[in-house]
DNA sequence: TGTACATCAGTGAACGCGCGTTCACTGATGTAC
DNA sequence: TGTACATCAGTGAACGCGCGTTCACTGATGTAC
């Protein structure tokens, strides 16, 4: 352990992830910037020695969010290669892992209210996570027959949908939203439906 | 215009209606009794006459939306019918129209923390309305060739995921989270290429 | 129809609480000589 | 190596605020006779 001393060493890091751990169990709005003081053992105001605020501290908190996601779906995405179809079934999974593993991070980025033009970094490290799934996206749309194939963007967003949906209504604790599948099945299952509904897996083909 | 008197005269309703607007506009922890209070131009105490607090306000919120949600739902299930496909879309489109028609009631409803169990009544129309999605899907689930034939209750997961994704995604405000399409196309299109995954609609057939 | 009275929907003052934020301060740490 | 000093990360007290909730109350409304 750090020697505990007048100076915490780093204060900065410490309240992030109390935030992320706070907004993780009571929500975004439950979190309170004093109560994740408390938590990192400091007093409230010396939290302003590091943001500017409450706001500033979640919006910390969402961009490191971002910055994850955005590595692992990138990571997802080459893993996926030279296949298209393989890059973007795991991208996709991807995105269920992240929000499973990170869920603090997730509520941050999608459901607190941040604006993600709030700073110009943070639109770009948003625009980079999110790009990939429309990289895979797009590349993927190529085989598909040319007459059921709709906008790329339109596909993605598809596929963006229902993974949040999956997230928020059942891999979550929501109280009577249980479903008797586990969120991953239901995406995979969902997803390969999907994809098949494009022609981009045949039909006796499971994904 | 209702004389106002010393007594309100509706003031159970008219305090459910201020709590609906503030839960649409700030969300469902933007929301306060006391600013419901004074939106229905009455003292926070008076509020006590017809609810036990906070909680139970809302709670009433959401069980008038699940309440207009299972009217809407059935509706729309019967005005399809013989068709199981018919009836089936049609729900999904309801599901849309609601969210979009009464934004409060869907966020008292789905984002507001509220349990479903909460007490009996509100376990009953909750199960009601969410329940005819799962009736249509079941009863769809008949026309599935048999080796691709998910259990109907994952069907009606993917679907329910797909329609709670769109609206949190693209039906609402959320800056950062613009689609170039209309969220009522990016439903129909997405159900649509679902379904024909499912071989429920013919390859060259638009829904 | 008029009067006495019970009911009960609202008032208004008060409460304790935790919030975000500010401020002058203190004392540990790092640096210059 | 030792000392003087600047820096700056934290403290702790204070603020004003709006919150949910309680309480004794008041006076309009409805009812019984």
């Amino acid at each position: 352990m750090p020697k505990r001393g007048y100076h915490h060493g780093n204060l900065r890091q410490a309240l992030v992830d109390a935030a992320l751990r706070l907004i993780e169990e009571k929500g975004p709005t439950g979190f309170t910037l004093s109560e994740a003081a408390k938590s990192a053992d400091v007093t409230p105001a010396a939290v302003y020695r590091h943001f500017e605020g409450r706001e500033d501290l979640i919006a910390e908190a969402a961009y490191q969010g971002y910055v994850i996601f955005g590595d692992l779906m990138e990571h997802a995405y080459s893993k996926g290669q030279p296949s298209a179809l393989a890059a973007f079934e795991t991208v996709g999974r991807a995105y269920l892992a992240f929000a499973r593993k990170f869920p603090g991070h997730y509520v941050a980025m999608f459901e607190s209210g941040i604006s993600i033009q709030r700073t110009p970094e943070l639109n770009d490290v948003a625009t980079r996570g999110l790009g990939v799934l429309e990289t895979a996206a797009e590349e993927l749309s190529q085989h598909i027959p040319p007459e059921k194939r709709p906008p790329p963007q339109m596909f993605s967003a598809h596929v963006w949908a229902m993974s949040h949906g999956v997230v928020e209504l059942f891999a979550r604790g929501s109280p009577g939203t249980k479903s008797p599948f586990p969120p991953e099945d239901l995406l995979e299952t969902g997803i390969g439906i999907y994809l098949r509904g494009l022609g981009l897996i045949p039909a006796d083909e499971e994904s």
